[in-house]
RNA sequence: GGAGAGGUGGCCGAGCGGCUGAAGGCAACGGUUUGCUAAACCGUCGUACGGGUAUACACCCGUACCGGGGGUUCGAAUCCCCCCCUCUCCGCCA
């Protein structure tokens, strides 16, 4: 969410910022709703300290007869703060719904463009994949082995759900524990296990409500959205907190099924793991003080690089432009592997950091010093890294001539030993 | 799911129509004292919004907030209603 005091003083720089990503929001009816709810609080508060004095004299008064008068009177001024509560409380509500759907400023150093044939390549490393037969794709490696069984996931559930099996159900275990050991042991970040499904508030804090509940499942009986990602509950450990600047900054991390609609993405990536509705990651979570944020992000960048480079499949980063990055982002970096199957670089993490978008939404702040005046902290998050995309890369990059999948080294002794499949 | 108890400032805890933004304690911060540590003593010690001085992000004024929302009343932390959450017992269950 965007300060709204910042907005209403400087209406034509948002303005000309949020068209940089293709926004264009009607900014004139934000400065008179703005107006109009001073206006009215003004003339509310005004009555209401009227009336507090009053009732003070009232109540000091041992005889009420002596006071009839003013009892009416200020009958008749309580009756009209009620109303003017009442249209202050629309026009708030009404002001705070705007707020909500205004996407993100571009941070200064973010690329300008309108769609992903902006985004700068910043660095690759390995080199695709080469091969002296022709590499498979990963869903009939997949099946051939016998360790990804789409069929039976359509059966089970539908299109877009997959059931692994054996060695496949082992070897996304095996990244998944590989991933949160890197990160833990040796990045410094604390793993956490949060809950699955949230509310609607911790849903509105990061960002997805309320302009994509169409993209989230969401329970019917109890009002409850199954995670789109791990960010969502552990951006929101610390919603209406004021932390104090010695905890920062934090680090999280944490497992979680991630699970998407996929709503407008029909026709897209309909064969294999790609674009699953349920499928694991694991997620890096940052909170910073904000003059240490953009040096948070490139660390960040690293920790979900290096599960890459120990698993040596090639990869490229990406810096998106302005056109292409999240709703609530300040500047996105991508991760692509590389995919021989397609051959194609392939999002497998994205970073972000997010300002004080977040933590304006959910109210996360921190406190420099005792007795000072809370801050916004800074949020950051990346995936460190997709763990279905993960084990596609290592099918596709791995394979051999003669079928079998060699595991990465690193793998190995989370997988009991085993070298290879097949 | 049933029955009961309860949700007050960073924490504990009093208040149960006006004198309460809220006693008291702890923690924290600043200071005094003590040869260090500890202790004692003094002071400070919520957030948001609006307005003013005025540009320093400091002070002043006002308003709101005692789980959330509504109601009663001249006046609500305090009374009434709804919701949420926590705890205890029973039921169910991994």
């Amino acid at each position: 969410m965007l300060d709204g005091k910042y907005l209403r003083d400087n209406l034509e720089t948002v303005s000309q910022s949020l068209a940089t990503r293709g926004a264009t929001p009607d900014l004139t009816a934000f400065n008179g709703l703005d107006q109009r709810r001073r206006d009215l609080l003004n003339e509310a508060e005004t009555l209401k300290a009227e009336r507090n004095t009053v009732s003070a004299l009232i109540g000091k008064t041992k005889d009420k007869s002596q006071v009839q008068g003013e009892i009416v009177r200020m009958k008749e001024v309580s009756n009209r703060i009620k109303e003017l509560d009442e249209e202050l409380r629309s026009v708030e509500g009404d002001l705070r719904d705007f707020l909500l759907t205004l996407p993100n400023l571009p941070h200064a150093a973010c690329p300008l463009g309108t769609s992903e044939e902006d985004n700068v390549e910043v660095s690759t490393w390995g080199a695709p994949t080469t091969f002296e037969f022709k590499p498979l794709n990963h869903w009939d490696l997949g099946e051939r082995l016998d360790i990804l069984d789409f069929e039976r996931g359509v059966k089970i559930a539908g299109a877009r759900f997959t059931l692994y099996k054996g060695l496949g159900a082992r070897l996304e275990r095996a990244l998944i524990n590989f991933m949160l050991d890197l990160h833990t042991d040796h990045h410094g970040y604390l793993e956490t296990l949060p809950p699955f499904l949230v509310n609607r508030e911790s849903m509105t804090g990061t960002g997805q409500l309320p302009k994509f509940e169409d993209d989230l499942f969401h329970t019917d009986d109890v009002d409850f959205f199954l995670i789109p990602t791990a960010e969502v509950p552990v951006t929101n450990i610390h919603r209406d907190e004021i932390l104090t600047e010695s905890e920062l900054p934090l680090y999280y991390t944490a497992y979680t099924p991630c699970f998407r609609k996929e709503a407008g993405s029909h026709g897209r990536d309909t064969r294999g793991l790609i674009r699953q509705h349920q499928f694991n990651k694991v997620e890096l979570v940052k909170f910073v003080r904000p003059e240490e944020s953009d040096a948070e992000l490139q660390k960040l960048l690293k920790n979900a690089e290096t599960v890459l480079q120990l698993l040596n499949l090639p990869y490229r980063v990406v810096d998106l432009c302005s056109g292409d990055i999240g709703f609530s982002a300040a500047r996105t970096f991508d991760i692509e592997v590389w995919l021989p199957g397609q051959q194609v670089y392939r999002e497998i993490s994205s970073c972000s950091t997010f300002g004080d978008f977040q933590a304006r939404r959910a109210n996360i702040r921190f406190r420099r010093e005792a007795g000072g005046k809370p801050e916004f902290v800074h949020t950051l998050n990346g995936s460190g890294l997709a763990v279905g995309r993960t084990l596609v890369a290592i099918l596709e990059n791995c394979q051999q001539a003669d079928g079998s999948v060699l595991i990465p080294e690193v793998l190995r002794p989370y997988l009991g030993g085993v070298e290879k499949i097949g």
